[in-house]
DNA sequence: CTAGTACATGATTGTATAATCATATAGTAT
DNA sequence: ATACTATATGATTATACAATCATGTACTAG
């Protein structure tokens, strides 16, 4: 049985991906439909249905059906602070080493 | 060169996987030496300094070194708010399996 | 029942990751 | 210089991932 970090580290590895961040931006205004998503994000509707798939068996995506299509939306508000400090993070560590060039 | 969004990937990447959020974990309270570290969650010396190694260059740790040892911290505060963000995600996401088992 | 649309899945391929063992490097002490 | 300690790295192996193409399934409309 899986215990808590394991779980942890599913949920992070669901978002450590850039095809499936992409598709967590296209998702951050509401529920979209596959035939939505993998036009906006620019992957095959093969590829974009399986990182669907497995966003939504981490906890991170939620899926429902209604008649032929599938929507899928994020599942946690947190899921989309996650993203948002992840770019702080970023953006000041980027800044970083710009300044860190500029010095040099 | 890489852009936001792959740089966004290599930090989650960097915290997505069990033996780099058990010395995430270690690392709470502060900086630690390697020689501290891998013992600490029982890995080998050698598998703990790649991932150390890893997680530093993805911005995630920092590095300071002190004559023989190597001290490794967290380099940003939020990274911490990330961890505590997805565990809440988890444990709102196991409790609503929870639920729907006993409901079942 | 037929055809069409939306999505998922099997099989394959190339690439990345994690772990291990052995060895190398860098610093310290004598 | 020698021996020791702390950390990093090369080589290898097994496993996991991402992408693609082709095909399968489920629903809808006529």
């Amino acid at each position: 049985m899986k215990d808590l970090i394991e779980f942890r580290a599913d949920v992070l590895k669901a978002l450590a991906q850039p095809t499936r961040l992409k598709i967590i931006f296209f998702l951050r205004d509401g529920e979209r439909c596959v035939c939505e998503i993998f036009p906006a994000i620019g992957e095959e509707q093969s590829n974009t249905s399986r990182h669907l798939n497995m966003m939504q068996s981490a906890g991170v995506l939620s899926r429902r059906k209604d008649g032929l299509k599938i929507y899928y939306a994020i599942k946690h508000p947190e899921i989309l602070e996650v993203i948002d400090l992840v770019t702080v993070i970023v953006k000041q560590d980027i800044y970083g080493r710009h300044t860190l060039l500029k010095a040099a």
